[in-house]
DNA sequence: TTAATTAATCGTAATATTGCAATATAATTA
DNA sequence: TAATTATATTGCAATATTACGATTAATTAA
């Protein structure tokens, strides 16, 4: 079909893939990291360090916008785009869960 | 075009984003968790769990393994897949970075 | 008000993903 | 060897993603 079941998985399931398709992409993960690091955090700035297309960031910002991962503020003419620190956390948090539920010792192979 | 520029990006942001868009999906969560939990980590058995047909597990399961984050032992008939360390440390790592990267306090907005 | 600047949206082409039925492959067992 | 059991592959239809040119808003400055 091509259409994901996402009834039959939990809201947790469902959330944390949400969230990790949009950070699965290197333009978003360069766009956070460059937002972490403040070295810029406006679209037109973005797309000139990135090297891709106006649009193109402007989708990009919007993925990670609708994942709740940044939220944007007016500055102006422009739009400050920064992390929003409790969906930050909050997924943090989720990725630890599931990454220390792993023990290392396996039970079969 | 509908192609990720790749050759922009840093090969760890491009190793980063296709081992997230592995797990970004709630299936694969699914499939991690129970294979964690070591309550089925044969195809068949998760096909049954999960309610999803035995190809498409097998395709999960695939891209899965083409991330390197399982592996699979051949145990008679079936194939039994569990995490592989390395590759979950590793993850676990960048991921860690990429979080703690960001201070909370913002510099912009 | 008009011009300038910046971000968002629309439309489109190329490609990728998702899910499954049908089938093929591989290993064990009778 | 033939039957059984389990996984992998193929092929396909439906949908989603990616990228960008062209255009449209929205805000500020002259």
């Amino acid at each position: 079909m091509g259409i994901t079941k996402t009834e039959i998985f939990t809201d947790e399931q469902n959330k944390l893939a949400l969230q990790l398709k949009a950070i699965a992409h290197p333009a978003r993960i360069a766009i956070l990291q460059l937002i972490i690091e403040a070295k810029a955090c406006i679209c037109g700035d973005l797309s000139s360090e990135l090297g891709l297309a106006q649009p193109t960031v402007s989708q990009h910002l919007k993925e990670l916008k609708n994942a709740g991962l940044i939220q944007g503020t007016i500055e102006g003419v422009s739009v400050c785009y920064c992390i929003e620190p409790q969906a930050w956390k909050n997924l943090n948090n989720e990725l630890n869960k599931l990454f220390s539920s792993y023990k290392g010792i396996n039970s079969c192979c």
